[in-house]
DNA sequence: TAAGATAAGAGGGACAT
DNA sequence: ATGTCAGTCTTATCTTA
């Protein structure tokens, strides 16, 4: 590989030359004249499209690729290039060449080829897809990273299906995150029966010593109101719903989708509005006897 | 046709053996 | 480790208004 390195001429903050250079192949910063290397990376997952001058205009491609959790190498590609300079464009000594040589070995050795890296690449193409297809932010892809590194660490996926238990972290995510997605919407996008999803989740609170929050009914209920087309003086009336079945506590224990299916059905019924159990039954992903069992007894316990 | 009732069955947590 | 128990949710079927 060939340095390919450009001249943006900024100020190098520790000698102050005007000598800053990128390499082009791996996106660092530089100083040509004392070697220092920027450390800091841009807080931002896109590339920097912006430009200040003329000079960053003409070059403004130069920028790394984004930095993630959900990369295999976490998207720090730094190469060992083949240019056996030092940083300041002088020739290695001859003992540093062959030091070099072999941290080149190791280093390209390393990078795909280990069986946990490879496992995890294979983890995250599907991560990808499951993105588009559960509407999750980018919040909660890093945060399944995560978990699925600590998992691989921990030597979890020995034995199990790897699609399992990244369907586990990709929930765990979720639930860490407030995102109210169901094990079910889950477990039908990846193709994976529920239960199996259930389990390696359940796994993973156990061995990596998780904690979650319960699920907010009142997140819950937005999303169903939202995809059952319900208006706002309904889903305020739920929320009320629930906020008063938080205080009786009758809320612990039970499914949250449920609760909130069935406060939303309360709710249309005391308002008035004409709405099927059935279809706010579709809209929770729940049936129509648990918005029914949790209906009685919001009614009861409310004495609506 | 929507809503209520009832029963059988699954899956998992708590607890005792 | 294994079995039992109470509780929840789901599926299926029947009845009621």
């Amino acid at each position: 590989m060939v340095l390919q390195i450009l001249n943006t001429g900024s100020r190098c903050a520790r000698c102050g030359k005007n000598s800053m250079l990128t390499d082009n192949a791996t996106g660092e910063r530089f100083c040509g004249g004392c070697g220092f290397v920027i450390s800091e990376r841009v807080e931002e997952s896109g590339p920097e499209w912006r430009s200040f001058s003329k000079d960053e205009y003409d070059d403004r491609s130069r920028t790394g690729s984004p930095t993630s959790l959900a990369m295999h190498d976490m998207g720090l590609a730094t190469i060992i290039g083949h240019a056996n300079k030092d940083a300041t464009g002088k020739p290695l000594s001859a003992s540093m060449k062959s030091t070099i040589e072999r941290l080149r070995t190791w280093d390209s050795r390393s990078q795909v080829h280990e069986s946990a890296d490879r496992n995890f690449r294979q983890a995250f193409s599907d991560l990808g897809r499951l993105k588009d297809k559960l509407a999750l932010s980018d919040a909660v892809i890093e945060k399944t990273a995560y978990i699925y590194r600590k998992a691989l660490d921990k030597g979890l996926v020995r034995g199990r299906s790897i699609p399992g238990l990244l369907a586990a972290a990709l929930y765990a995510a979720c639930r860490d995150t407030g995102t109210p997605r169901t094990l079910n919407d889950v477990s039908s996008e990846i193709n994976i029966k529920r239960k199996d999803v259930s389990r390696c989740y359940r796994l993973l609170l156990r061995e990596l010593d998780l904690k979650m929050p319960v699920v907010d009914p009142i997140k819950c209920m937005s999303r169903i109101a939202s995809e059952a087309g319900l208006s706002e003086k309904v889903k305020r009336g739920a929320l009320a719903i629930l906020n008063d079945a938080n205080k009786m506590e009758i809320t612990a224990g039970k499914d949250p989708m449920g609760l909130a299916a069935a406060a939303l059905y309360l709710s249309c019924v005391t308002n008035g509005e004409n709405i099927t159990q059935k279809v706010i039954a579709l809209a929770a992903g729940v049936t129509e006897v648990t918005i029914r069992n949790r209906y009685k007894g919001l009614k009861e316990s409310l004495k609506i």
